[in-house]
DNA sequence: TTGCGAACCAACAATCGTTGCGAATACGGT
DNA sequence: ACCGTATTCGCAACGATTGTTGGTTCGCAA
């Protein structure tokens, strides 16, 4: 996702204004990597401009998502996830928390597909699910010191 | 997911009854490879067996999920996939019709993951997204024939 | 500065997918 | 056949998201 400011930009050129609720939204979202929800956001929001409904949050966060500039991801049932990342990147999610992380994989254009007849493919996404350390640490962890 | 027989024995052996409506699901689900949703399993149920409730699909599917013979998959919002094929396996879905496909990676234990700084890892799952032939060919086909 | 139209909010209602609940029913070990 | 308990099913409720409408605010181009 681009800057607030280039965002801006870009919402008035597409007839789009740049009310107070999208700015309060554009740098709560600007290098957010906690891939929060549309409650999540609200939630944030609201702290800074008390009142903004949920409706516009949604509202906003389509927007963006239409422009590219946000990436809506649906690892797990319940809520979508919101990730201004728009890098080639990956996911780990860990079962414990819902935490979700980026990471980044290379050397995925070499593994062997089979399977895929006449399917055009447009995007691969690698969904790594697991524990993070602190649910690890917490429970069945083999390497945990002593008893 | 084993046959219905075998599925039968293992619902005996945990406590579980074997009703005429979980051996309708049985064979249904068995060796399916359409990735139904619960929707998708309560309509060929209602076919074979009129008057069987979407709430008990539901809940057999679930009882199925915790006992390993299912997998459940969320790779789009909206309702939830079932697979019955347990195998070590991907899937392709297609955006333009939402048909799920079973595909096969190899070469996968050779990428580099760079990120998972004490994320322990559980599973991986590698969604390819795209078009299936059917729906390439209906639209934005470069390589459609002529005009 | 003014004016148009877009965006906002509140207050709902509605949709979709899924689960909780409770009374009636049926499986299956004895 | 009997009985305890699991299961069924219909309906209500839920969480997430979107539609609507009417009144008000406000961005922004002229
Ligand atoms: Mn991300
Ligand atoms: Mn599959
Ligand atoms: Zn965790
Ligand atoms: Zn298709």
């Amino acid at each position: 996702m681009r800057t607030p400011q280039e965002l801006s930009t870009a919402f008035r050129a597409i007839g789009l204004k740049v009310t107070p609720q999208r700015q309060v939204l554009f740098s709560l979202l600007h290098q957010n990597d906690a891939h929060p929800s549309a409650e999540a956001i609200h939630l944030a929001a609201s702290a800074v401009m008390p009142g903004i409904s949920l409706r516009t949050v949604y509202q906003t966060l389509n927007d963006l998502v239409s422009m590219g500039e946000l990436q809506q991801l649906q690892l797990t049932p319940g809520s979508a996830r919101f990730d201004p990342n728009t890098t080639d990147h990956h996911h780990l999610v860990c079962d414990g928390c819902g935490e979700i992380r980026d990471v980044y994989v290379s050397g995925l254009a070499d593994v062997d597909v089979c399977g895929l007849d006449g399917f055009r493919v447009a995007a691969t996404d690698v969904v790594f699910r697991g524990s993070c350390p602190t649910c690890s640490s917490a429970t069945g962890d083999p390497s945990a010191p002593h008893a």
